[in-house]
DNA sequence: CTGACTGCAAATAGTTTGCATGACG
DNA sequence: CGTCATGCAAACTATTTGCAGTCAG
C-alpha cells in the first residue's frame, strides 16, 4: 500500500471528511486486492468482516475516495464501475488481465505527439485520455497452457 | 453513412437475423448522429418517429448490432453505455467532445511499441487496448470563448 | 408458413435519496 | 457538542426476461 493510513486520514480530514472505520474498511478492501472491484464486490468483502456496514456506505465512500483521487476506475473488460487503489504517482494507466482481473499500472504512455497531431488536425482542445490494455497476465497465460496440455487426459473444468 | 442499408441488411441476414423496420430505425438514429447516444437517447429519437417502438427493442437491437460489429461503445466521459456507428475500417479510436458529445474517429494509435515493451516487462499477453481522447471540439471551444467575452454584457444561460 | 422479432408487463439489478440515530474531532 | 457519517427503507433508473401476437423471408 503506497498511501499510508496516516496519510489517507489526513487527506480526508484536510477536506473536511472524517476517517471512519467504515471508510478504513473500504480502503483496505480495495488496497489489499490486486484486482479491480465493483461496488458489490467491495461490499461483500467488507461486509464479511464488518457485518454492520451497508451497501449505501460503500457507494458514498467510493464517491468521496474517487473525488480525492485515492482510487480510480477501470473501464476495459465490460464492467464500467470497478475501482482500484490509486498510486500516488500522478498520471498512469492500467493493464488488466481478462482472466483474473489483476491490474498492473504503467506510467509512460507517450501520447503527447499523437495528441498534438490530432489536436492540430481536428481542432479539438484535448483535455485528457483513457488508455487501458487488456490481456492475460503471466500467471493466467501459464494456466491456459496447462489446461491445453491437459486436454484429453483430465477434462476438469 | 459508410455502411449502405443494403449491406447492413445482408450482414444481418447472413447471421440469421432479420432486417426489420425497427432495426432500420435504430441504425438510422445512430448513423445520423454525430454524437454517441445512450440507449434511452436512441429510444427517444426513434420513438418520436415510430411511436410504436419499445425501449426493449432498442436494447435487444443494440446487443445484436454490437455483436455484429456495426456499432461500438464509447467509454470516456462518464456514461459507459453509449453507442456509435462503426466505420467499416477495422481498428480505430475515438475523440469525444466533453461538451456536445461529438465523436471523431482516428486510426493511427502507434501503440505497438509500447505494447511490446509492456508485454516484455510484465509478461502480459496483450489482447487489445482501449484508447479514447476527451476534449472540446472546435465548435464548442469557440462557444466557450464567446460565452466568456459575453460575460457581464448579456448573461444568458 | 415458420422461426425470428416485437411489445407489454413484470422481474431484476444497480444506484440514489430522506431521515433519524450515532460517532469523529 | 456540532457536524458530518451511517444504516435503513424506499424511491429511482437501467436492464433483462416471459409470453402471446406479428412479420420477414
Amino acid at each position: 500500500m503506497d498511501f499510508t493510513e496516516k496519510k489517507i486520514g489526513s487527506i480526508l480530514r484536510q477536506r473536511g471528511y472524517k476517517f471512519t472505520s467504515q471508510r478504513r474498511a473500504v480502503l483496505n478492501a480495495i488496497a489489499l486486492s490486486r484486482e479491480h472491484l465493483t461496488p458489490s464486490a467491495i461490499y461483500e468483502k467488507v461486509h464479511r468482516e464488518h457485518p454492520g456496514i451497508g451497501l449505501v456506505t460503500i457507494y458514498r465512500t467510493l464517491e468521496i475516495l474517487e473525488e480525492l483521487g485515492l482510487i480510480c476506475e477501470v473501464h476495459v473488460g465490460g464492467n464500467c464501475r470497478s475501482y482500484l487503489m490509486r498510486r500516488p504517482s500522478e498520471h498512469h494507466h492500467h493493464m488488466v488481465c481478462s482472466d483474473c482481473g489483476a491490474v498492473i499500472d504503467f506510467v509512460d504512455c507517450d501520447l503527447d505527439e499523437l495528441e498534438q497531431k490530432l489536436s492540430h488536425e481536428t481542432g479539438f482542445e484535448i483535455e485528457g485520455h483513457l488508455l487501458e490494455f487488456l490481456g492475460r497476465c503471466s500467471k493466467c497465460k501459464k494456466l491456459v497452457r496447462v489446461a491445453f496440455s491437459d486436454r484429453g487426459k483430465n477434462e476438469s473444468a
